[in-house]
DNA sequence: ATTCTAACTGAAAATGAGTTTCAGTTAGAC
DNA sequence: GTCTAACTGAAACTCATTTTCAGTTAGAAT
């Protein structure tokens, strides 16, 4: 098995979870596919590959893959969450485009250990993690409306 | 007529929208009531005050007011949309308790002109605003579980 | 290895946020 | 005042996600 299956498989015990069939199809799944995945599109892609898994499963299993700090839940505005792996050491986040909901990550965030600390003296939280998205339009459909405002 | 429901009056106009009931009654309720309200709630809070709405309508025109820029839309990962009104000259985020569903806002945001321009050369994109959401526990759920700890 | 059972699975039904449809109404241009 | 494209709201619909429940399984205990 995968060394990061292998790895994930520890963190799930940890919390108390079984290494079940779903669980482990969707860690392989994620670690060798992708990312900003819906859970339907995980479960066709599954499906495709000819694996015997319950859309049902893969709702409840994200969930448990969130929970546990391996997977990461994510809001792009397009009518489902999405999913990605969690990759330790990594940190990266996105770019929207508002018209065609093409999504770009990218790296060199400015969210700091400063801010988090005020954070958490001035509110009493325990700051845990963040996300940031940022909404524009793609080179596209900056083009798109230009012709269009052209052509009217 | 509120100053502010005037100057929101313009900024439908002049994206070649009417001022209808429906919507005057959205711009009145943001302006004197509040943050982070779902369709739902708006359309309750109405309902109460004992004004006349669908709540079609609230979802059609929330969906308006956000295109014309006078309402931002927010995903707090808690089943459903929310919506703040826009101040201009105003930026805060948002810092939430993955346990509870608590929000606080916080201002003192770290995203700089210096990314933003970064981003827009790196990927062609016009980058037209963002949103950032902390995550954490609140003090009253890290205590809570500290209890359930000691007890089990 | 066999037994045991709490955790787990998936099909089907239910939920609920949000959208579409459509017949009637209205803002505001002329 | 007249006219009509834009708008409204009730009802029907969509579809992402959750719940239910009867049957299965991982893995702890013996
Ligand atoms: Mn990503
Ligand atoms: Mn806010
Ligand atoms: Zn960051
Ligand atoms: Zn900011």
């Amino acid at each position: 098995m995968d060394q990061r299956v292998l790895q994930a498989t520890a963190v799930l015990r940890r919390h108390g979870y079984k290494l079940t069939k779903p669980r482990r199809l969707l860690l392989e799944w994620f670690y060798r596919r992708g990312e900003h995945a819906s859970a339907q599109e995980v479960f066709d892609s599954l499906c495709r590959q000819g694996q015997e898994i319950g859309l049902t499963s893969v709702y409840r299993n994200l969930e448990v893959l969130v929970k546990v700090g391996l997977v990461r839940q994510i809001c792009f505005h397009d009518g489902c969450h999405r999913y990605e792996p969690v990759a330790p050491g990594e940190h990266h986040h996105h770019l929207i485009c508002s018209d065609c909901g093409q999504i770009i990550k990218f790296h060199g965030c400015t969210f700091d250990r400063e801010l988090a600390e005020r954070l958490e003296q001035e509110t009493g939280f325990m700051v845990n993690c963040h996300q940031l998205q940022v909404f524009g339009t793609c080179k596209f459909c900056q083009q798109e409306s230009a012709t269009k405002r052209r052509t009217v």
